[in-house]
DNA sequence: GTGAAAGCGCTAACAG
DNA sequence: CTGTTAGCGCTTTCAC
């Protein structure tokens, strides 16, 4: 591989003299600009990116951090992020957490890599962000309760979510309803479930124990979760599974043994993907303003990077979306 | 940021020394090593990565390139191609080509920031493919017909597969099939249109040039097209689609104008995306191996990686997903 | 305008 | 076992 200092000697002069050429500087004068750029072409020379992050102290990318870069994802945030990273003039690149402590994650967090990250990935620990975050290195965290020095967080409000779904579930009528839970130590499940706990209370109802299932956030455990729910003889008039993969498995659950959705049990879901207005019955759910998030995730990054002050929490409201999941009961 | 030095001066001990204690080398004696581990703890030292990178000339990361971070992607795919490189040690970072000339994705393969990618991004210029890769810099072309030094292709045989979904159709009885096309210019599009056409000949068909419409490989665009052909009057039996997304739009403007799937019309279409199995009626498709794909094209790359040689161009086969759009007709 | 030289932070001979 | 030293490839003063 060709370097800028075989480009400098093929053009016979100076490394810096090629340096200066190659980067447009206009102190060099024409004549020797060509000169150097015929050698580049000649040498099919490529300036090796590393080098110049190393001597410039600085790479120009940002991470987005994800769990699994396989999805499934919120496309909407990460475009919503991507934009804000190429109006900057910044790449942005993603790297997957999977791996545990030495994930590709990890290392670049650690290893400085970048200039800066977003975090959606839930299975990097605390510490590890708070002691990565530095006064060249902003971290912005979107899921979980996190701040830190140089470490700001975006959130939606999860708990606001759970209880307007809740809400809307018992303004329909509903008395007896279960919430199907996610992981019980992810911070979205525990604020969508609070939210739930908040509105069942404030209308003096409250949740039968039996009902207090757990799907994991995934599509086979919220029809396993349901499955069990049937077998045990007694259902809730609705239910709100803590996220829409799992309500798509829970319909299907209910399908499974001819149970009609909205008629005989009515479905709430949590997040609106994609497979949601496809869903059959279509599924009525709550709606994260995910565009907003990551447009403002990739706005504070930057802001910090420039050496502004930005708040340390910023906390988004959400929407419900009626589609046709949840019948009105009389009483 | 304290860097080595720092440590090594706080341990009161050689730069190398702390660089050999640093990354465990045995010939340092373990009481050094507290001393220098102590020090770099109290400075909380970390290892710069990109000095590291620079000075092994190696990055131990690979680069998938993707059209655009927010997908829609074949999670399969980059999964399988994920678990490879976690496999051999290396990491994964995903980068967009958005942007044309200055994407991060050229600016990663051409300024060799990573040690060889995986493309799946059509809107990367075969020429850049064709000069960024190189002896220490190998890549794997997904997305169309492409080899060179350095440079293998793995594709999924996608006139097979048009050729098949074209046969299934015409030996359920189907005589008058309408084929609508994706972007014209689109490898796979053509790839696919290709055994249609094979299938359609060898069975003395012929298609219908009113029906030869463009749905840009987009769901809108499908359901535009299907609307179009609505219009005209007179309507196939069967349509093929040139990807599931076009298919689901297209089923949506039969169902818009009251045209039953597949008692009226019956539908196939190619990919099968996660919806295709949660369409009404489910999509019949073609089903690419991805995992496979993925896998094989991860495995080629570590093998080049490792400087062994291997065959310029794979190419595997299809599998046809009967679900129930499509009915069979007697005649 | 052009060139010589000093590093960015790290690793890896090599010598002691 | 520990320390000295020479770079990896590039940018950027600072003289000329």
């Amino acid at each position: 591989m060709a370097t800028i200092k075989d480009v400098a000697k093929l053009a016979g002069v100076a490394l810096s003299t090629a340096s200066y050429a190659l980067s447009g500087d206009s102190k060099v004068s024409p004549k020797t600009r060509a000169k150097v750029l015929e050698a580049a072409r000649s040498l099919n020379y490529r300036k090796n990116g590393i080098a110049m992050d190393l001597k410039r102290s600085r790479t120009n990318t940002i991470a987005l951090i994800l769990t699994d870069l396989s999805g499934p994802y919120y496309s909407e945030l990460i475009r919503s992020i991507q934009d804000v990273a190429l109006a900057h003039g910044h790449d942005l690149i993603a790297c997957s957490s999977m791996g545990e402590r030495d994930s590709t994650a990890i290392k670049f967090l650690r290893e400085k890599r970048v200039d800066g990250a977003v975090v959606l990935a839930h299975n990097i620990a605390d510490d590890i962000l708070l002691e990565s975050a530095g006064e060249r290195f902003p971290i912005i965290v979107m899921d979980r309760e996190l701040t830190g020095d140089h470490l700001v967080n975006v959130l939606v409000d999860g708990e606001q979510g759970g209880y307007r779904a809740t809400q809307y579930l018992i303004e329909a009528g509903h008395r007896s309803i279960a919430y199907i839970s996610g992981p019980l130590n992810s911070y979205d499940n525990q604020q969508r479930y609070k939210g739930f706990q908040r509105a069942m209370h404030e209308s003096g109802l409250s949740e039968k124990p039996k009902w207090r299932l757990s799907g994991g956030f995934v599509r086979e455990g919220g029809y396993s979760a349901t499955k069990m729910m049937i077998m045990q003889g007694e259902l809730p008039t609705a239910v709100f599974y803590g996220n829409d993969e799992m309500a798509v498995g829970g319909m299907k659950a209910f399908e499974d043994h001819g149970i009609s959705i909205p008629d005989e049990v009515s479905v709430i879901g949590f997040d609106d993907i994609e497979l949601a207005g496809y869903a059959n019955p279509p599924l009525t759910t709550v709606r994260q303003p995910k565009s907003e998030a990551g447009s403002l995730a990739g706005h504070l990054l930057f802001q910090m990077l420039d050496g502004e002050s930005v708040d340390e929490q910023f906390k988004l409201g959400i929407e419900l979306v009626e589609r046709k999941s949840v019948r009105k009961r009389e009483h």
